[in-house]
RNA sequence: GUGAGCGUAGCUCAGCUGGUUAGAGCAUCUGACUGUGGCUCAGAGGGUCGGGGGUUCGAAUCCCCUCGCUCACCCCA
């Protein structure tokens, strides 16, 4: 290590195959997935103005204070890196001034977010999310689609097991009623609180519900319930999406002490936890957000969305045999002298075009090592092209399966390893 | 941001309480009557023991600092 070497950035390593070709795969599953239940892409900066994040998810959230990338930018903007999906969504929508103005705006991201956290397992500083933002709609079937998508999603995945939470959160209108009961119930019982969740009784009384420790959570299990504070309209919409969930015979638990990270939901709100994660056990999540487009500036649009944390879903994915196996089949090119090389060369660019596999080794080794290659390159064929082939203008064409070897005219070559006639 | 554990060949690791030229398996390359794979056998290359400093006659082994990785806290996907 005499000069300093140059390393990837803390929590932001490089997927080698086979594991980038499972993740092809599991890119390829959601789009599908997405797909059928109606949503297209949208593709978003990875950059935004910090204000969106600021004023998107809410200044009091650890995520603002605490685990965003800025940077100052040219001109004294200050930039971030997406911490998340939904809020970039949201400001292209109200950019482009069509939010569901004719029925809902439904469309899926996926890609790399950016969150300054210590690394540990199923929590990286560049991670992937796999997400859907359904813009333009109350209807508490849209939730209900969120969360089938979701399960289906995390089924065609490969993670059979999973718990899946539902909550309501409430809205504008009834949440802060409750908000007050709860801080002064928690109020009360101040002493038996750990010194983060005495903060949060003036920052975010909400979130003492899901503290981890031991002594708050025993406080907390008789903590008013939201779910007994809701308003009609939610209590209403709440019921009907359980109802919608219901039909489709979803399995999920109803969690009274359910709490997001983020302030814009309203309304629905779940998580789906994997058993085999460890701590960082949220596979993934989302809810309902009706206020956070017209907090954005643009016209008040109720809206629905989740996200799913990719590193998370491969982590608890149980992945079926092969799918991290290399590819094989194909040819194998080995050559003996110059003129077999160039000779090889031609017909090595005419195979990879027609479609085939096809390897040749650059380095002039003996026939043996050749045939190593080839062996290891996973061949199903080896042409075989020396000074005496050229002499006859023939080829060699091995089996590596049968071991059967024959010789053909060079010029029929190509035809016979891609199985169409010559001159197409 | 806090804490704990760990950093030895490309990979997985061994190196007891400090002591001759730092090892193994796998991988790689070469060879086994000189143009033929997968098995076997033989051999070779590859490490400033993360980096720096210190203790010592002597350190991969002890101490300090630093960088990195991992897990956990926090929080979240």
């Amino acid at each position: 290590m005499k000069k300093p070497k140059i390393q990837a950035v803390r929590g932001m390593g490089d997927i080698f195959p086979p594991e980038s070709g499972a993740w092809r795969r599991l890119e390829y599953r959601a789009a599908a997935a997405a797909g059928s239940y109606g949503f297209e892409e949208i593709r978003t900066p990875l950059l935004e103005p910090v204000e969106l994040f600021a004023r998107g998810l809410g200044e009091s959230s650890d995520i603002v204070q605490k685990e965003m990338f800025v940077f100052d930018a040219a001109g004294g903007k200050r930039l971030a890196l997406r911490p998340e999906g939904t809020a970039g969504v949201v400001r292209a929508c109200v950019e482009k001034k069509n939010c569901g103005k004719a029925g809902p705006l439904k469309y899926y991201y996926l890609g790399p977010m950016f969150r300054r956290e210590r690394p540990q397992a199923g929590r990286r500083r560049q991670f992937h999310q796999f997400g859907t933002e359904t813009l333009g709609t109350p209807h508490p079937a849209a939730d209900a689609e969120t969360v089938d998508l979701l399960t289906f999603f995390l089924s065609s995945a490969g993670v059979a097991e999973y718990d899946l939470a539902l909550n309501s959160v409430g809205c504008r209108e009834c949440r802060p009623a409750f908000q007050r009961a709860l801080a002064s119930f928690f109020r009360q019982r101040s002493d038996a609180l750990c010194p983060h969740c005495r903060r949060r009784l003036t920052l975010n009384v909400l979130r003492i519900l899901d503290c981890k420790n031991p002594s708050c959570r025993k406080e907390a299990s008789g903590a008013p319930l939201i779910t007994e504070h809701l308003c009609a309209g939610c209590q209403t919409h709440f019921s009907r999406v359980r109802n919608f969930l219901d039909l489709l015979a979803i399995p999920c638990r109803l969690e009274p002490r359910l709490v997001r990270g983020l302030d814009y939901y309203t309304r629905t709100v779940f998580e789906a936890f994997s058993p085999a994660l460890g701590a960082q056990d949220a596979v993934a999540a989302g809810g309902r957000y009706d206020n956070l487009v017209e907090s954005l500036g643009g016209e008040p649009s109720p809206a629905v969305g989740f996200s799913a944390g990719l590193e998370r879903v491969l982590l608890a994915a149980s992945l079926p045999p092969g799918y991290l196996s290399p590819p094989e089949g194909g040819v194998y090119l080995a050559s003996l002298g110059d003129e077999a090389f160039r000779q090889n060369f031609i017909l090595l660019s005419a195979l990879r075009r027609a479609g085939i596999r096809a390897e040749i080794d650059f380095a002039g080794r003996s026939l043996k090592a050749q045939m190593r290659s080839a062996d290891r390159f996973s061949a199903r064929r080896v042409v075989i092209r020396g000074e005496d082939e050229i002499g006859r203008k023939a080829v060699r064409i091995k089996d590596l399966e049968t071991g059967d070897e024959e010789e053909i005219p060079a010029a029929g070559a190509l035809s016979v390893l891609t199985g169409k006639p010559a001159g197409k």
